[in-house]
DNA sequence: GGCATTTTGTGGACTATGTCAACTAAAGTA
DNA sequence: TACTTTAGTTGACATAGTCCACAAAATGCC
């Protein structure tokens, strides 16, 4: 019952690495991804070369909205489609060399900014932070 | 530099959340209030009658956001204001009966949800998650 | 007291994101 | 072949975020 309370605690923790990176959004999103942008990018990198239906399952969004935001980055370079040879319905997406340097600094200004907000808690902590959130994400995502 | 992968977690984390309150959404939001407004009638829950700009740096949000969801809740009969009579700007917010009975079922279905989510997580660890988090946000908001 | 400045809340305009439904093309399947 | 499922696209609409300008009340400073 009390767990409700849990909720706005990420969601508090959301926004602050919203406006963290925000306020430094000028200085590195020199190709205005945005937020959904960057997700896609960070996303892009630990997977590899998804299809574009695990990649949308993996950010938890809308297929259409995945389509419209791939289309975005792709107009920017940052990121390319290759259509599979085995099943003509799926395409592949991957990072350009563009959007492997973008998502080097994106990377670090992100970090940074955790960094900031993670001030007051050990290293040793931020570990158990990151192994209890993968551990509860880990179990197969709805839908 | 490895941290960005904590905003990803924290990202999915969130959509978990939000997917989970939305496949139950039609058997308790009557009100239609919606993500932004139940997160503004919880936070209302746990500030008692905080003015507007309290309330808005609370949930990190644009003031003018702000003003609409309120708005929006009040004409639902969720919420109420009264004007400061110390100083006439600030005007104070707070839930109505009907909005404390909302805010009751709300704070179950999240919990629940939560509960669901946080499934592989054992009782002790979940308040080790809660205790970073609260750690993490305790300091000054920005801005 | 008068005057600039700050604070609080409101409103408008615009963008970004989320959601839903319809639709195409390609597989899979009986 | 006919039916169903899957991947991706598109359009329409709803919600949320951002930015800017504004009004009214307070505050601070001569």
């Amino acid at each position: 019952m009390q767990d409700a309370e849990l909720a706005l605690l990420i969601d508090r923790f959301m926004r602050r690495i919203h406006f963290g990176l925000q306020s430094k959004a000028h200085a590195f999103d020199t190709e205005k991804v945005g937020p959904g942008g960057g997700i896609v990018l960070l996303t892009l990198s630990d997977m590899g070369c998804p299809s574009l239906h695990e990649l949308t399952k993996q950010v938890a969004r809308d297929k259409s909205q995945m389509t419209r935001t791939i289309r975005s980055l792709e107009t920017k370079g940052l990121v390319k489609r290759k259509r599979s040879p085995d099943d003509a319905r799926v395409t592949f997406v991957s990072l350009t060399q563009d959007g492997e340097q973008a998502v080097d600094t994106l990377k670090q200004v992100v970090s940074e900014t955790i960094g900031e907000i993670l001030n007051p808690i050990s290293e040793a902590e931020e570990n158990v932070l990151r192994n209890l959130l993968e551990r509860a994400l880990c179990d197969a995502m709805p839908k």
